[in-house]
DNA sequence: CATTAAGATGGTAGCGCTACCCATACTTTG
DNA sequence: CAAAGTATGGGTAGCGCTACCATCTTAATG
């Protein structure tokens, strides 16, 4: 009786968009229908799915993702969760991401924590509430309401950047403790004796921290004495490696080595030595991380290890859209490992 | 009759989340209230609000934007449309965007284009099937559909990176044709006479086509020789640096200074003209866009035009926000200019 | 002290879509 | 040829939240 009176009550809310109810009727087919032959064409006579097509064309039909993601809970978001944006290294995975998820018609959403934890926490609840897909993070700790979050909700997940053995759900990334192990080591086999640690932003970054802790295993294998740990509290720059270097040359006893925490450090070391007239890697040999563009410019050419990074976003995206699409993914923990690149500054 | 039986068949969807429904249990009040404690406090008594809180804590609850979304029509999201995220400069405003927004809270819906305007066409569709609350996308080109689209759309949209008379909405931005003109106009000041233009990626990159146009422009004032332009299709890199400066040498009318389409090519110049002894600027001057960090840690350092990438982004969100919150922006279109830092290579 | 305004809270309907179940029309099987 | 599948389409009821309107207080007004 009165529900008549109230469907012809002009909708107050709706800003006149296409709805998937406006398509039916165009096609001659109920609304269930026309999310099937959108969203499942098989289950669709093919003469359907045409009509369907047709209608949709005619007038410029775009789903609400919103409304779908209500009703069948999940809105093919991925919130992507790094530390920050001003490293090229997130940047290029998110990069890498970005383009897999957008080419099977996931979106990405992005968000910073700026190192903290506790504002990874809350960020975690907050984009939950967008009913994503799946959800991607920046390395294996967190704070303990997130992991048991995470492993509740029972969608697909990736830790990117570490790798361990008891991810939230699924993991792809390179172990920090080896590459450091590994710089050092090399630093060690090409005769140097004292290696300094440049870390920049170590409290934060605890990766770098795991970096550092390799070349501390690697000097103990060896029997090296340490050349000494510099530590700057700021996020890794050039101007941390210049500021590094006029430190390094001011020391009593001078390491014949510098073990930079990232390429950027290293790069800026380098390009003051070609300032200041000190020869590399005669005087200082200088080490890196992550294979910067920039490291192979430079003169000497940067020693650097490099970390496929576009590969780890696309590994990443893959395992999620693996698991969205009902599979098991074989090898959901991936450690993807580093190459050394040996320039002339060792 | 049935409804009682139908309500008491156990929900067969929900993941069991806590809902605002059972906020309003816990608080003893009805569920529309606890949305008012939430989102506008201003119209619940002081009391009401304290026990909304205390529920709200006592049970973990965290909203669903998605129902938010649907019911309210905007969740929040802001989608950034960038043609892509290997461009240092893109990162930046970015990375402000971000911060800003994320500070506002709201998140950012990243989504690149690869130069292509059908796809941002498309994207444009798609995120408008997210609701969201607003939109940034870059450049004053786009197809007639998404400038119509938008415009009808009757929400906060910002176009970034270029400004012009004429924007959906609002814009914030620099003059490329001006950039252009500002460094070749410097360079003829500084006594150069054969200047050649280094792009790349011209063809999909409009705004360094802007900058060329600029460049021409200053040369036909000064009646001066087009020193030659030089373009590689492929997107920035320090190789194509390296490239240019191997073409350049080898012309036969070699110029004495060259104009980069951006910081990196012009950086990748710089390397590799000091890899080859190449005396800079005496012998071939090198001037660049952006102001990258990388350019002061050259030698020479690099003459470039700096513009306010981040200030950019800032004040993109921060148009965008305004009137979110219901506020009329002064100045909805803002050029932000850019200014010359002098460096040794010119 | 009646009358009005303002403030606080609640009831109801619906945003646009899809999960679940059911009703047909065909096949396939023994 | 009946019984049992298997496609194909539709009906109904929400997903969790907020807009709109109605109601009930309480304070302000003449």
């Amino acid at each position: 009786m009165d529900s008549q009176e109230i469907r012809s009550r002009k909708r107050h809310r709706g800003k006149g968009r296409v709805t998937l109810a406006d398509v039916a009727r165009q096609a001659g087919v109920a609304p269930i229908t026309v999310s099937r032959a959108l969203n499942t064409p098989g289950r669709v006579s093919a003469e359907v799915k045409e009509r369907v097509d047709a209608a949709v064309e005619a007038l410029g039909y775009v789903p609400n993702l919103i409304a779908g993601g209500l009703a069948a809970a999940g809105t093919r978001v991925i919130p992507v969760i790094v530390p920050s944006l001003a490293i090229l290294t997130f940047i290029e995975v998110i990069d890498a991401i970005q383009k897999r998820l957008e080419a099977a018609g996931y979106q990405m959403l992005l968000a910073t924590t700026d190192w903290d934890l506790d504002r990874e926490a809350s960020l975690v609840d907050t984009v939950l509430g967008y009913s994503p897909s799946g959800v991607i993070l920046t390395g294996l700790r967190h704070r303990p309401r997130v992991i048991s979050r995470l492993r509740d909700w029972g969608r697909p997940v990736v830790e990117i950047m570490e790798v361990g053995d008891d991810p939230i759900d699924m993991n792809v990334g390179v172990d920090g403790v080896a590459l450091g192990h590994a710089m050092t080591r090399h630093l060690i086999e090409q005769g140097y004796r004292r290696i300094a640690f440049v870390g920049s932003h170590l409290g934060h970054d605890y990766r770098a921290a795991q970096r550092l802790e390799g070349h501390q295993r690697a000097l103990e294998e060896a029997g090296a004495a340490s050349g000494g740990v510099l530590e700057y509290h700021e996020p890794a720059s050039y101007e941390v490696g210049v500021r590094a270097l006029e430190d390094v040359m001011a020391m009593a006893s001078r390491p014949d080595a510098i073990h930079c925490s990232n390429d950027i450090v290293a790069s800026g070391v380098l390009l003051a030595a070609s300032r200041q007239g000190i020869r590399v890697p005669e005087e200082l040999a200088v080490g890196g991380y992550l294979g910067l563009p920039l490291a192979e410019h430079l003169t000497p050419k940067l020693t650097t290890l490099a970390v496929a990074r576009s590969e780890m976003g696309t590994q990443a995206a893959e395992l999620l859209l693996e698991r969205l699409s009902g599979k098991t993914p074989e090898r959901p923990i991936r450690d993807l490992g580093f190459t050394l690149v040996k320039g002339g500054s060792t």
